[in-house]
DNA sequence: CAGCATCCCACACGATACTG
DNA sequence: CAGTATCGTGTGGGATGCTG
């Protein structure tokens, strides 16, 4: 594998979306970027999202140190979601794609 | 489907994910973004890539508009690809999620 | 309230061979 | 040189039901 200075770049980025990648990553963060939420005012948020893909995926957000789990011993229990310092700094990288997704939605209807 | 604010903004960037997501869009386009290149060269650069992936990803890409086919009427065939002006509009959108990835890779590794 | 255990499936991806 | 045809597979995603 040859790793030149364009492929060493589009290593990064895989990486970078593989984190963020799949049905549900990204409508999570984009909720949790407006505050701290607990689980199941999530799962009612993320329109459609069952409680498996929920789970998980926080699960795999929290292991790349993108999300933190916050717990209160409580009964019932309470549990609350939020990005981590690391999760926040994604956000102007998110916002930049979106911009050019406007874009590109508006330049489809064209084509 | 309840369309919040929120919930807008993260389907816009699902949809310009799923246009340049997939194992071979990023480093094809990134590729790209320093040039034209002929099919068989691309081939050599993006390590890895089989016939059919090639084409596929390219004809998408096409199909989407970031991407253009050029096609020289010679024996043997001459054929080169290229990024569109909206192909182009992509690259700072990747370029600042790069930056992120960048700093992710780096804080992985304290994990 | 906030999850986990199982089973299942479609589809992205790929290996191999062939062609104008 | 620049592709296409065919067939096979791994994994992300989901339906359903159960639990501390």
């Amino acid at each position: 594998m040859n790793m030149t200075n364009w492929y060493d770049g589009s290593c990064d980025v895989i990486n970078a979306f593989t984190i963020i990648s799949g049905r549900w990553k990204l409508p999570i963060l984009w909720r949790l970027s407006f505050g701290k939420t607990r689980y199941n005012e999530l799962k009612r948020q993320v329109c459609g999202i069952t409680n498996i893909m929920l789970t998980r995926s926080l699960q795999e957000l929290e292991h790349h140190g993108l999300v933190e789990r916050i717990q209160y011993s409580e009964i019932p229990p309470h549990v609350e979601y939020g990005l981590t310092e690391q999760g926040k700094k994604l956000i102007p990288g998110l916002t930049a794609l979106r911009d050019w997704a406007k874009e590109q939605a508006e330049f489809e209807r064209t084509l």
